[in-house]
Parts: C-alpha cells; sequence; structure tokens
DNA sequence: TTGTCTGCAAACGTTTTGCACGACC
DNA sequence: GGTCGTGCAAAACGTTTGCAGACAA
C-alpha cells in the first residue's frame, strides 16, 4: 500500500490506527465543507454498510481531543468537522447555510486575559450573507 | 407602574409586551451568568406555574431577532442568553464551564471579507481554563 | 488475557411542531 | 372576527450511553 499521511499522524499521536477511523480522516480530506457527524456517517455507510453512527462519533472525539480535526459549533444545532491544520476562524452564510473557511487570525489576541484566565482556544465565528447569495438578492430586486 | 427600561424597548422595536416577554428580558437582566433555556423556564416557572417551553423558546427567537438578546452557542450543546448590548466575546473554561464575558473588540474586522462576503454578526468564543480553576491546580499540583 | 474498538439499540437533553384555547386590537 | 401569543403534548433532532461481541497487543 502507497503512504498515507493519516496514518503515519495517528502514529505519531499514539491513536490507534482502524479502518473506521482512517475512512473518517480520507473523508474530511475530501470533503472540506464542514460536514456533520450524521453527513460522514451515511456517506461512509455506502461502502462500509456496518458501520454504526457511536464510531462515527467516538472517532470524532478522540480525533478531535489529539487535535487532528477540529469541531465547529458555529450552526448553534449540530456540530461540523474540519481537518485543516492552520489556525484560521469561519463564516456561515445565514442564507445559504455554507460554512467557509476564513485564513485571518486576530493579531492582539494574549494567550492570558487580564482576569488572570488562560485561553487554550479561539473560535471565530462570523456570520452574514455570502457573495453569491447577495448578488441573488440585488439580480431579484436591481441594484 | 414605576417606568421599565423594556417596556420601553419592547415598544421601539414593535413587539408585543407580554408579561411572558417582560419576565425573561428581567431575569436575564439579573442574571448575567448565560442561562440556557431551560434554567429560564424552571426559574420564572417557579412564580408562574403555567409558564410553557415554548412560549419561552418562542420569546428567546423573538427578542434574539431583533438583537435586544444574544444568543450564545460556546459549550456546543444547548443555546444560552446574554442580554448585554455593547459588543463583546466570550471565554468558557472547560474545567467548571463557567461562560465569562470578555469586553475585547477584534479592532481589524472588515464588514466585507476578501471574497464579498458580507459580515452581519461575529461571535468570538475563548476556551480555557479560568484564573480560579488555574489556582486550584496549583494548589494540588504545587507551582 | 486484557484492554480497546465496534456496532446495535435504547435513552437522553434540547429544541421544534401541531394544535386548541384565549387575549387583544 | 382575525391575528397573534400562550400552553400542552408529542415529535424530532443530535448526541450519548449500556452492553455484547470482535479484535488486537
Amino acid at each position: 500500500m502507497m503512504y498515507e499521511k493519516y496514518v503515519d499522524l495517528l502514529k505519531e499521536k499514539s491513536i490507534k490506527i482502524t479502518p473506521q477511523r482512517l475512512e473518517i480522516l480520507r473523508y474530511l480530506d475530501k470533503n472540506r465543507n464542514h460536514p456533520t457527524a450524521y453527513q460522514i456517517y451515511t456517506d461512509l455507510k455506502k461502502n462500509n454498510p456496518s458501520l454504526s453512527k457511536t464510531t462515527v462519533y467516538n472517532s470524532l472525539e478522540i480525533l478531535n481531543k489529539c487535535k487532528i480535526i477540529h469541531t465547529i459549533s458555529i450552526t448553534g444545532l449540530e456540530s461540523r468537522y474540519d481537518i485543516k491544520n492552520i489556525i484560521h476562524h469561519h463564516f456561515m452564510c445565514k442564507k445559504c447555510g455554507r460554512i467557509i473557511d476564513i485564513d485571518i487570525a486576530c493579531p492582539n489576541i494574549r494567550k492570558t486575559l487580564e482576569q488572570g484566565h488562560k485561553i487554550e482556544e479561539v473560535h471565530g465565528y462570523f456570520k452574514g450573507r455570502c457573495r453569491e447569495c447577495l448578488e441573488k438578492e440585488i439580480d431579484q430586486y436591481g441594484s
């Protein structure tokens, strides 16, 4: 079998390598649209009908804990998952629901706040209307 | 009856004034600890046993839509609610679960992103360990 | 053989829905 | 009289749990 980065990554983090975990990682690598656990589950079930939701949730949890993937809770409903490894934030279009990576970092974030609280994670969630939805509005109602 | 700011605020936004809505606003004004809908419901039910969950959810939704209150989804589980009217962000302690207001604004946030997406809401969620929990750790394991 | 991972079913907590009643212009 | 808000119950949804069997060190 050819070299696969996720095999190495799991080894590096001392997480047991299982076919399910690898499939989830490959799925997130190919699908950069921030899928839900259910989307991952139903899509992977097509090629592996015995896959269970429990395994998907368990795998996502362990991969998130080891920072191989990231959990996004921008919708306020379900969690969504992301495998990008550089720090970034997210924009959600309130019209079409798309979630888009935002490659900006807030430059003046301190690691410890004035009050002494220690920051370990920063989640920037931006909401609004995406360019495509804005353009549709102009087409409809005129500029 | 004495002057009440929330009566005026609802009038201003053309939202019908009902006892339930006012009670929820007064509750959030007094309880600045980012309660869940269920906490609001059970606490207000003590003085108004006929109050229903539906009404609490309906009211929170309409008040959020009109920006009188804000919905916080930092936990990834339930929604929490906040009545503070100046822009701020939130810190959640991963040990004790407390959610604390962070009065900083990211200075260089544009209203429109490079790709043309229009930002209407900014939610900054910070997670880590609060001062009190950090101090407990030091007491336990030594500095 | 021990611990860990998987998969199924059931349970759980939060939120939404359908519907009937009541209040208010 | 028609619209809107309320309250109850049931359903829906995402997620977690308990448990039994399978697998790997």
